[in-house]
RNA sequence: GCCCUGGUGGUGAAAUGGUAGACACGAGGGACUUAAAAUCCCUUGGCCCGAAACGGCCGUGCGGGUUCGAUUCCCGCCCGGGGCACCA
């Protein structure tokens, strides 16, 4: 019987649907443990071979898992609101369902001829209704709840209304975006309309005015992760800083336990770096200086990390979109100070970071340095930016570079205040040496002065010890049809939720998917978008809303009474072992934790962290081929050749290209133009130029894994792209390597089967056959629980030219059992005809014995004055100085030693032996 | 600019501080075969000596250091990949 990968693998893929063999059940007799991909979103153009690593990888440890006796959960399901689908539909007037749909289908198809081990009894879509009513739910629990400072904790709304009751804004410490102040009784007097509005502020999904990412082109806001370089990250469309009213998160609540989280996960460095940054905590102070606009006097509060450098405070800087812009513009000022606003209104964010210019205005007003008492100008600049601290900043160009470059360019003083610091040139932004012109600071170094300063300011009722965090609260509407629709309508002008039990709230159709003529959201098509005769909101949902937890609904997906129930919850916990790409970093995976913090506060799920372990797997490029064509003839080159001439490169589809040797026939039938190109050969051969780039149809290096199953086999296509290196390496795909892992599935196959005779027999093993299946279970528990899958597979091509000619069932069982998570298919099928009846699935690990692969002999290095010359075989047992006794009457150990002598032999048991020479 | 990563043959790569290059691809040679496919065996980092050798020298981005011994640890650079970036 020959190795018919395509018989064995639809035998087997259908087996494991119709058995339901991956199903997971809640049972308290096993340990749990819950292995999660990051789910795809479904484009049009289907799986390429790089998206199924990260898939494999989890795979594979959820097949070893089950193998190790814990009860596995591995479920899959697919990211499917968002905008490649919704602009489809613009274009074409195609359902954004429908088109989703046919591409799932396709995903599935894709993945199911990969033999993963998912219950797929769990799948579902983000854009489903049954999925998107607990989005909706979990909106509303945001909608309803506050943030308590001083529990660090979320809490219903109706608590901060009794403490308002109580003693109005005073009472309670909350996170809030610049909630006005009121006494109990005023909040009492307040109308429905006023207590809402002024609740707004503390909602912890609230609608508030601010700056937001606004492309046009889209004509849809957008979150800043969505936003590189002032680019949409979908469309690469210009992105403008715009003020409006938006449904936001408010995600800063949470900044101080987001990044204290990360100490207690098990992430890679650079991702919690990348989480790290994107927090951005900083520890400073704020402070109060006195601003003058003519008569009018105010505090104004400014943030600081350099409480120290106070007394080289030389001007203030205000944001352009600072509320203390119009209150401290003097009348003179007034028309240079809206010509600048103009100016910074109509710039890109893309210009805006790129410019880097220098710009700024005076505003007219003065500000009085609360430690001096000196007077100096208030400038309006865009380089401060008004959503970090306050918007205002006090400049002290000595020591801060962006400062420096303002006070030269519009010619402000600048003070040095640290000894022997140059700034003739540059600032000196080191915080080191010691202060100088600095009043009592005089003397302290800067790390001492620091303290010292807001200490002195804090005592003087100045200002106070502050932390800023630079993470935002994240932008929740988008003016979008395909996402979810907000369970919120409008009554009396009162933002209200659509009741629990009325949930979904679903999507309603609408004959274009278009904003409307006046630039109203597509929800404004629909047709009675109302809930009991008031109108809904029509912006929906972004992407993220639909990811953030979906971890849960794993857990229990029909649930129709809750997001997920208490004793699943409780089972499952959280996610184990999460795989997916570092893109997420700073969006989905900050969001999923921030959701499950809220989430956690209010008691609906038991964990404070969704995810124990992550890994980042990388990304599979592509391998571009090309060929040279000589400029202005159809005549081609090879490689090796392209120099001798003038050439022009060009892709050329990988498919008709093997080894780097074009398939000339191919090439002419590829395209009409090439049916008549001519070629020169090198020794008669076609040979292709090669370069790593992103997979992608125009680059005609798209590999996809449906071919490689064809080929192949989904067995070789996984061993291999484990093999290919580290799961969390990007490289290249390359199917240069792919033969020598499908040759190691045949030389399995050989080993039950020689041509049509069965060769398995119960013949007792050998120690050495013994040995050579240990040291793989060894190595493959080892380097499964580390992730380096890369270095099992070669375990397993070692193990098997060393059991070569070996069919004895005491060692095939157990090699079966460790090749069924990389290989399941090709394992199934020969377990099956070793006379088993049960999936392999429920085998169990072979059990180590270190005593098989325990060796008697030590191999010593022996080095002469540090350079190894042989190695010497010992018996273990034997003590350091019969080891060296052994040595020094090494026949080998004269010729190394020649006219020298020995001066001492150092012998570390075990490992090694030196033998110091001198003349 | 700041932070994180990585740098080893023709290629993908491997090495608790202990014979660098396992394993695999590719390449070259051979066996089997009418032939091909498949399979198996040998060689394969560079240079040198040699009839041969378990012969010599060099070699893990560069320069230092620690050590009997460094791809691995420490210091200073160079280059690639990724992230953040007027964050006061």
């Amino acid at each position: 019987m020959d190795y018919n990968f395509i018989e064995i693998e639809k035998k087997w893929q259908a087996y494991w649907a119709q058995h339901k063999t991956f199903k997971a059940e809640p049972d308290s007799s096993k340990p749990k443990y819950y292995v999660l991909d990051m789910f795809p979103y479904p484009s049009g153009a289907g799986l390429h071979v790089g998206h199924p690593l990260g898939y494999i990888a989890s795979d594979i440890f959820s097949r070893y898992k089950r193998l190790k006796g814990f009860n596995v959960l591995h479920p899959m399901g697919y990211d499917a609101f968002g905008l490649p689908a919704e602009q489809y539909a613009i274009q074409t007037g195609q359902h954004p369902e429908k088109t989703t749909h046919q591409n799932v289908a396709r995903y599935r198809q894709q993945l199911d001829r990969i033999g993963f081990s998912y219950d797929w009894d769990r799948e579902f879509r983000t854009c489903d209704p049954e999925y998107y009513k607990w989005t909706q739910w979990a909106f509303l629990q945001m909608f309803g709840s506050w943030y308590d400072n001083s529990l660090q904790k979320a809490r219903p709304i109706e608590d901060l209304v009794a403490a308002f009751e109580k003693g109005g804004s005073a009472a309670v410490d909350a996170a809030n975006n610049d909630a006005p102040v009121f006494t109990a009784e005023e909040w009492k007097a307040f109308s429905e309309k006023e207590k809402s509005d002024v609740l707004m502020h503390y909602r912890i999904a609230y609608q508030g005015e601010s700056t937001v990412n606004w492309c046009p082109a889209l004509g849809t806001v957008l979150a800043n992760d969505e936003v590189k370089d002032g680019y949409s990250e979908r469309g690469g469309h210009p992105v403008f800083q715009k003020k409006m009213v938006q449904w936001q998160l408010r995600v800063s609540a949470y900044a101080g336990r987001l990044l204290e989280g990360l100490d207690r996960i098990d992430w890679t460095d650079s991702l919690k770096e990348m989480q790290k940054n994107w927090i951005g905590k900083s520890q400073g102070a704020e402070m109060v200086f006195k601003v003058r606009n003519g008569e009018q006097e105010y505090d104004m509060t400014i943030f600081t990390t350099r409480a120290d450098t106070v007394y080289g405070v030389t001007f203030m800087v205000l944001a352009p979109e600072s509320e203390w812009v119009p209150k401290l513009t003097s009348p003179e000022q007034k028309e240079a100070v809206d010509a600048y606003l103009d100016q910074v209104k109509k710039k890109t964010e893309r210009e805006r970071i790129a410019g880097k210019a220098v710009t700024g205005v005076f505003s007219g007003s003065y500000a009085v340095n609360p430690l001096t008492g000196e007077s100096v100008p208030v400038w309006i600049a865009e380089y401060v930016l008004a959503g970090y601290g306050t918007g205002a900043i006090m400049a002290v160009p000595a020591h801060d570079s962006r400062d420096y470059a303002f006070a030269r360019k519009f010619n402000l003083p600048i003070i040095p205040l640290i000894e022997g610091a140059d700034v003739s040139e540059e600032s000196y932004d080191a915080k080191e040496g010691i202060m100088t012109n600095s009043g009592f600071l005089n003397g302290m170094d800067v790390k001492e002065a620091i303290p010292a300063a807001i200490d002195y300011v804090e005592a003087h009722g100045i200002g106070r010890r502050k932390i800023n965090y630079r993470i935002r609260d994240a932008i929740f509407s988008r003016q979008r049809y395909w996402g979810e629709p907000f369970p919120i309508y409008y009554k009396d002008g009162i933002a209200t939720p659509v009741p629990e039990d009325k949930l979904p709230l679903t999507l309603p159709e609408i004959d274009e998917y278009k904003p409307t003529e006046t630039g109203e959201p597509p929800l404004a098509r629909a047709k009675d978008w109302t809930y009991e005769g008031y109108p809904l909101e029509k912006s929906t949902m972004p992407g993220f809303a639909g990811s953030s937890a979906y971890y849960l609904r794993y857990m229990d997906p029909r649930n129709d009474k809750a997001l997920v129930s208490r004793e699943a919850d409780e089972y499952w916990r959280s996610v184990d072992l999460y795989i997916g790409g570092t893109e997420h970093a700073t969006g989905h995976l900050i969001y999923s934790r921030f959701w499950n913090k809220f989430l956690y506060d209010l008691g609906y799920v038991c964990e404070d962290e969704p995810f124990r372990k992550l890994i980042n797997q990388g990304m599979i490029q592509g391998r571009s081929n090309f060929v040279y064509r000589i400029v202005n003839t159809n005549t081609f080159v090879s490689a090796g050749l392209k120099d001798r001439y003038e050439t022009t490169e060009i892709h050329v589809d990988i498919n008709i290209v093997r080894n780097d040797r074009l398939d000339i026939e191919a090439f002419k039938a590829w395209r009409p133009e090439f049916a008549t190109a001519e070629f020169i050969l090198e020794n008669g051969e076609y040979i292709c130029g090669w370069a790593v780039e992103k997979m992608s149809k125009s680059m005609y290096n798209v590999v996809n894994p449906d071919q490689v199953c064809d080929n192949y086999g989904a067995d070789t296509l996984r061993l291999y792209e484990m093999f290919l290196g580290p799961v969390e390496q990007s490289k290249p795909w390359d199917t240069k390597g792919i033969d020598g892992v499908n040759r190691f599935l045949r030389k399995v196959w050989r080993m039950f089967w020689d041509r049509d005779t069965f060769l398995v027999n119960d013949e007792a093993p050998t120690p050495e056959e013994l040995k050579s299946l240990h040291k793989l279970i060894a190595k493959e528990q080892e380097d499964i629980e580390h992730f380096s899958y890369n270095t099992t597979v070669s375990a397993f091509m070692i193990a098997v030219s060393e059991l070569q000619g070996c069919s004895k069932r005491a060692i095939l069982e157990p090699l079966l059992i460790l090749l069924s998570p990389f290989a399941p298919h090709i394992a199934e099928e020969l377990w099956q005809q070793l006379g088993h009846a049960e999936s392999i699935t429920y085998a169990s690990f072979p059990e180590y014995n270190p005593a098989y692969t325990a060796e008697d002999n030590v191999k010593y290095p022996v080095s002469f004055n540090g350079k190894t010359r042989f190695m010497v075989d010992l018996p273990k047992s034997m003590g350091p100085a019969e080891v060296e006794a052994a040595v020094r009457s090494h026949e080998m150990t004269a010729k190394y030693v020649g006219d020298m002598s020995i001066a001492k032999v150092i012998v570390v048991p075990g490992r090694i032996v030196n033998v110091v020479l001198k003349k």
